[in-house]
RNA sequence: CGGGGUGUAGCGCAGCCUGGUUAGCGCGCGUGCCUUGGGAGCACGAGGCCGCCGGUUCGAAUCCGGCCACCCCGACCA
């Protein structure tokens, strides 16, 4: 049934007459948007959660008519997604043009030639989706664009006048994941702000980078989303420039690791532990041979010992290009084997097969120690030195050594910090601790150097009219991820709880009870006032029972939830619900505009759902 | 790619082991009545190449073989 005072020829009377194709005539709120009725939209809600969803986000899009999948992480954005997407969308593409970046749009379909140019063509692996056209020619899908980017801007940009130039595109990558899961979350096509910057320096690529570090937490600010900036691991390009952004939420498939009393933070990859040094009396005793019979884990030998795993010392006997290399950590710690990586400068490391391990200790798998080891690197990590009284391996079967102090008993070749960061430990900037979250990762940006600008020739004349090598940086957005995040960080049982920035609709509005005139009048004043106001109002003039629709309106997240019924409009009232806080306040249908914007500005004061 | 699992109505599932009339159930959908503040009730109804191909059999959703798709764990990766 119609909404009284709103009828098709309503929608007429609106419409601008466009007297010449030159003349754009704007309209505020746009045509169309004042039809938002429900009954009139593609939002398909299920009440079961699909069979093949797993985590929240993706349920709950499935179930919100959010999205549809079309196969194998490959999904369809119905109108309400899409409308959340675009709100993201369009607060990046804000936030990257106040920065000064400008929108462009690269190619998806990309020739062979130019990743063959940079290297990557053999380098990338199976995620790059590779075809032929009818000519023959190798092509590939886009999975990201720095060969296409640095490859135009070679071109257009060949003096320091044209430099530094900054570009973005907001797009649909393909990348052919071995295995697709999570809904939106690793999809294989999903869609992607990426930007490349272009300086002529290093300082000026570095300021570059801090702009797009500002700007990206400007955007994740703006999208109402609980964050953390942390460093992670640049690889060969070394120094602090590479930041991940996470999306803080319990179900991220990310550790982060932050100080609680500075501003540090890391991924796990990336995160360096402190230490305090204990000192203690040299040792009195000497290292003594014990008999530990099937004991090889730490575990087993902690039980059959008797003592816990921070004694025992336990050794890792690592393979890389460039041989093997031992490990040592404390038994209760992991290895990180990035910080091993980046200390040897080995590009891989695995964990050593048992004949290795025979090779080098003399001893079976489950038994290395560090005494008596020879002919092999040893890297301590430094938290083993605070260990009065150790337990090692015998390298022989069977066999631990008891007693033994790393200061003395045995030499490392390096020390340092080889260990993943645990929960409580030391801050290694400051004297607060670490602790661990989870998250999920919506934005990289990264210095690249000249990477790229080397493997394909891009060059400026200098001021000199010497030729450089352009210095490159690279800022990357999940947009369709940061959607998926959101919700993984925001939902209760009933459904999703949008950050008023990114839900489709800010407020929708629900009249229930018998149908009478005055409900469906008040209901399309508000309506009207709302949009009027720059409020997106979505009406829920379905003929359904009040239970259907408030269950809607909590599943689909949108904020504000306005109820117009018998009872509180008696009384001259209508009801303004937050979605968040469940809260529910009266008021008359004049205040409804303010009291809209009230409760989406508090939005920010109030913790977060999760 | 290794291991495990699932394909039956739009969605969620039972039936399969032990072959046998017309393949069921819940939700959803259509019509009518009734109801109207948290996913109501009653009645009637529409909707199925039982994933695909082949085999066994008088007879296959059911047994066998092959293929395809999807899901989970792992490895991999952003």
């Amino acid at each position: 049934m119609p909404i009284s005072g709103y009828s098709v020829k309503n929608l007429q009377i609106g419409r601008v007459k466009t007297t010449s194709p030159l003349v754009f005539k704007n309209q505020n709120p746009p045509l169309k948007e004042i039809f938002m009725k429900l009954s009139k939209f593609l939002v398909p809600t299920l009440k079961e959660n699909p069979a093949d969803a797993e985590v929240i986000s993706h349920k709950l899009m499935v179930r919100a008519g959010m999205i549809r999948k079309l196969t194998a992480g490959i999904y369809s954005y119905l109108p309400l997604g899409y409308r959340s997407l675009r709100k993201v969308e369009q607060i990046v593409r804000e936030e990257m043009n106040a920065a000064g970046a400008q929108e462009v749009y690269l190619p998806v379909v990309q020739p062979a030639e130019l990743w063959k140019e940079s290297g990557r063509w053999e380098i990338y692996g199976k995620e790059l989706l590779r075809f032929r056209d009818r000519h023959d020619r190798e092509c590939c899908l886009g999975p990201t664009h720095e060969e296409v980017i640095t490859d135009l801007v070679r071109r257009e940009a060949r003096s320091y006048r044209d430099l530094p130039i900054n570009l973005y595109q907001i797009q649909t990558k393909f990348r052919d994941e071995i295995r697709p899961r999570f809904g939106l979350m690793r999809g294989r096509e999903f869609i992607m702000k990426d930007g490349y910057s272009f300086d002529t320096t290093e300082d000026g690529a570095e300021r570059t980078y801090l702009e797009m570090r500002d700007a990206y937490q400007k955007i994740f600010t703006r999208c109402g989303l609980e964050f953390r900036s942390v460093e992670a691991d640049s690889g060969p390009i070394g120094g602090n420039f590479s930041h991940e952004f996470m999306v803080l939420a319990t179900t991220g498939e990310d550790t982060i690791v932050s100080c609680d009393s500075c501003d540090y933070a890391a991924n796990m990859e990336k995160a360096e532990t402190g230490t305090r040094s204990v000192s203690f009396p040299p040792p009195a005793k000497a290292p003594e041979p014990v008999i530990t019979p099937g004991a090889s884990t730490v575990e087993q030998i902690a039980k059959f010992l008797g003592l816990k795993a921070e004694n025992i010392i336990k050794t890792l006997i690592l393979k890389t290009e460039n041989g093997p290399v031992a490990v040592l950590l404390r038994g209760d710690h992991e290895l990180n084997e990035v910080k091993v990586k980046n200390f040897l400068k080995v590009a891989d490391i695995d964990m050593a097969d048992a004949a290795t391990i025979e090779q080098v200790t003399g001893g079976p798998m489950g038994f290395s120690g560090p005494i008596g080891l020879e002919n092999i690197r040893i890297l301590a990590d430094r938290t083993i030195f605070n260990i009065e009284s150790a337990v090692v391996g015998g390298n022989k079967p069977e066999t631990h050594l008891i007693n033994v102090d790393p200061r003395h008993h045995f030499k490392v070749d390096d020390s340092g910090d080889f260990r993943a960061a645990t929960e409580g430990d030391l801050c290694p900037r400051c004297s607060g601790t670490l602790r661990l979250n989870r998250g999920i990762e919506v934005g990289h940006i990264f210095k690249l150097g000249d990477k790229y600008s080397k493997a394909m020739n891009a060059c400026f004349l200098d001021q000199e009219g010497k030729e450089r090598f352009m210095i490159m940086g690279c800022y990357g957005i999940g947009v369709s991820r940061v959607l998926a995040a959101a919700i993984e960080q925001n939902h209760d049982d009933d459904g999703i709880i949008f950050p008023p920035p990114i839900a489709p609709f800010t407020a929708i509005i629900t009249p229930v009870g018998a149908k009478s005139e005055p409900i469906n009048k008040v209901a399309g004043d508000i309506y009207e006032a709302l949009w009027k106001s720059g409020l997106e109002a979505l009406m829920d003039d379905r003929d359904e029972r009040p239970g259907v629709k408030f269950k809607d309106a909590d599943l689909l997240g949108i904020p504000c939830r306005i109820t117009i019924g018998q009872k509180a409009l008696s009384q001259g009232n209508v009801e303004l619900r937050n979605r968040r806080t469940k809260e529910t306040i009266l008021a008359p249908p004049e205040r409804v505009v303010s009291e809209v914007q009230k409760l989406i500005e508090s939005w920010g004061q109030l913790p977060h759902a999760e």
